[in-house]
RNA sequence: CGCGGGGUGGAGCAGCCCGGUAGCUCGUUGGGCUCAUAACCCAAAGGUCGCUGGUUCAAAUCCAGCCCCCGCAACCA
């Protein structure tokens, strides 16, 4: 019996749970609920990441305390993972006690060994992108995205000496090929390290971030949010105490999504290193769902409409689509289609079809004690591809290749559905000679569900179960029992028709499709929108007062150019009466420059200013959008520019 | 030259690390079956594996160059 720590990334709660989320979260309970059908004592952790200083400010503009707007997403989180029946063992928040008190143990002794030390760092910092430059990557002493100019910044903090597990790291390694996998994420890492390492920055001033966690040896700092994350692995297993968590840290491995890479591939394990902790066994690493041609993480409001989907088809067949659609490590593409296309003819036609088909037979025969007819040719190919499959799922699942396994399960199902035809138990039925016969095809069928009742488990769970109830299975499964051949007498089995229906695709959509409708404003919502609002739960309506606020006017373009290095960058001069200003409007990819110039269109006139690529907007051009199509509204009748628009 | 991924029958993808008959799913066409969810089974059509050059007895696979697409980051006020 071996042991299996999988981990998620704790989620950062500044959004609520998306499709990003759901992903890695279903994968990881998928390979927990498959290590515990082969025997292994598992343990689950996910959880949720509420430090920072991004979360302070959510929290002040919702007027909600950092620690109440943190609780509530939290408990977003937890309620969609026990909506989607997801089996984690724990769920630990960095703002709790027992993880505090590790992280800020895990400091204290890094710092009395000499691994953190106080220094100031100077660098060219640009406020538009707020983040420092290396000399490398300025231009002409500006800023290359902003062109701006850069401020010489001193500040003092504490820096964890990463750069010297540099070596150490890389010959870690090259020694270990498989510590992080798939292969093409560990050579990224291996690039990484090709540039010299620094040293990693592990405090911020009290004075500027004050959600966070102190430093135990100096209060007026906190932990950097990634210094704090991290920790949450260890800090969840580490509790002296708890019978349940001892002796799993040695076996820990991580799951993520290729976006925390860097963090996890690189500043981890040299944090633990340098603390004396056991490296994780290994880093798996997946790619990410895009979302019909539009990207997943930044139009929020799709990748959470995605997740709805789960609702509206199940959990099951939503569960299946992202284990059996990706090819673990690499990128996808999400569509409600290809969902459907995948329930239809995978769930429904082949799967679901055969339990129908197989326990009507079955429940047709009634139970028989005794099997009379001999095992034939074709009835040891069943036990072969059964053997052939609970093969490939194993190797499979060794690298997390959700996509393999499901594959291999699903030509096992094929082969049945073949050997029904072949059979044709419907045919042996009429003839009372070939009774024995019967008996032995309806055995194997049997057997094969029994197959299958274990071995989808960790993919459908509730299927799955279901299919062994229909078996009058009670036990729970048990990846040993999976096996082909051994039945000797049928039990009472009950008809199983609908496990998964199909979805008529001929019908009118039944709802909107992922990035299809939109509501009018601006094109795509940025990353706060789901919690946007004055009043999300209720009416969404707002008083008139509020819309007299904003100032709508009527403005003609005078020019138009694009914006250097810009994609979706539009620069406007525009008349607003008497007035000329500048405005940046994001609708390149919608507009050539030329066609602009000497309309007239409608704009928000009293928005405060903001600098984007380093030119300062003064208002906000209005479109519609709907898909990918982007359309300015324009004037019916001829009116001066300036004009007023209630 | 910011980082990264990809271009394989109509669609979506695997294969590429470790060269040797181009594979899977969906779709299309024809047939079979009637236990089953208009499901299942059989068969067929359909590909110069982005382009060019190189290495090799042999290249989707290795090397070089080029073209195109897509993410991430930075700009959607």
């Amino acid at each position: 019996m071996g042991t299996f720590y999988l981990t998620t990334p704790i989620y950062y709660v500044n959004a609520r749970p998306h499709l990003g989320h759901a992903c890695t979260t279903i994968m990881a309970d998928a390979m927990c609920r498959y290590r515990r059908l082969a025997g292994d004592r598992v343990y689950f952790l996910t959880g949720t990441d509420e430090h920072g200083e991004r979360i302070a400010q959510v929290a002040a503009k919702a007027g909600k305390s950092p620690q109440a707007y943190a609780d509530e997403i939290a408990n977003a989180f937890r309620e969609t993972w026990r909506r989607l029946g997801i089996s984690n063992d724990d769920f630990i928040r960095t703002t709790e006690p027992r993880h505090q008190k590790v992280v800020r143990e895990v400091l204290q002794r890094l710092y009395d060994a000499g691994e953190i030390y106080f220094g100031e760092y100077g660098g060219w910092y640009c406020y538009g992108c707020e983040r420092f430059y290396t000399e490398k990557e300025i231009v002409d002493g500006k800023c290359p995205d902003h062109q701006t100019a850069l401020t010489f910044i001193k500040e003092k903090n504490y820096f964890f000496k990463m750069s010297k597990y540099q070596d150490w790291l890389i010959k870690h390694l090259e020694a270990n090929p498989g510590f992080i996998q798939p292969e093409r994420y560990r050579n990224e890492v291996l690039g990484f390290l090709r540039e010299p390492l620094q040293d990693l920055s592990i405090s911020r001033p009290r004075s500027r971030v004050v959600w966070g966690i102190p430093l135990p040896f100096d209060d007026q700092y906190v932990t950097y949010v990634w210094f704090d994350a991290l920790l949450n692995y260890y800090s969840a297993v580490t509790e002296p105490a708890q019978e349940r968590t001892r002796g799993l840290w040695e076996h820990v491995e991580h799951l993520i999504a290729k976006d925390i890479l860097k963090p996890h591939g690189v500043y981890w394990p040299t944090m633990l290193k340098a603390a004396g902790i056991p490296l994780y066994r290994r880093l798996n690493v997946h790619g990410y769902w895009s979302l019909g041609g539009s990207k997943m993480s930044k139009s929020i409001g799709n990748v959470v409409e995605a997740l709805q989907l789960t609702d509206k088809y199940g959990h099951d067949a939503f569960r299946y689509f992202l284990l059996r659609e990706m090819n673990f490590g690499l990128d996808a593409s999400f569509s409600e289609e290809a969902l459907v296309d995948r329930l239809n003819a995978d769930l429904a036609n082949d799967l679901g079809n055969l339990v129908s088909r197989a326990t009507t037979l079955l429940a047709g025969s009634g139970p028989l004690p005794q099997i009379t007819g001999p095992v034939e040719a074709a009835d040891r190919e069943i036990a072969a591809a059964a053997v052939e499959a609970r093969a490939a799922v194993e190797q499979a699942m060794r690298e997390f290749a959700f996509q393999k396994a499901l594959a291999g399960l699903w030509a096992f199902i094929g082969t049945v559905n073949r050997y029904v035809d072949a059979g044709a138990p419907w045919a042996l039925a009429k003839d009372a000679a070939k009774r024995p016969r019967l008996e032995r095809v309806l055995c194997t069928l049997a057997d094969s569900l029994g197959f299958l009742g274990i071995m989808l488990d960790p993919f459908l769970p509730a299927a799955a179960a279901k299919i062994r109830a229909a078996l009058g299975q009670t036990a729970p499964a048990a990846l040993e029992a999976a096996v082909v051949g051994h039945l000797a007498s049928l039990p009472p089995v009950s008809r199983l028709s609908g496990l998964f229906p199909r979805i008529d695709t001929k019908a009118p959509p039944p709802g909107p499709l992922p990035g299809g409708e939109r509501q009018v404003s601006r094109a795509r919502s940025p990353q706060e929108a789901p919690s946007e609002g004055a009043t999300p739960e209720g009416t969404g309506r707002i008083p008139i007062a509020d819309f007299q606020k904003v100032e709508l006017r009527v403005a003609e373009v005078l020019a138009a150019e694009r914006v250097p290095r810009s994609k979706k960058l539009l620069k406007l001069t525009i008349r607003v009466g008497e007035e000329t200003r500048t405005l940046v409007a994001g609708v390149a990819e919608h507009y050539e420059p030329g066609e602009l110039v000497g309309r007239k269109i409608v704009i928000v006139a009293n928005l405060e200013p903001a600098t984007l690529m380093g030119i300062e907007s003064n208002g906000m051009v209005l479109a519609a959008s709907h898909g990918s199509t982007v359309s300015l509204l324009t004037l019916d009748k001829d009116v001066p520019s300036g004009a007023k628009v209630k």
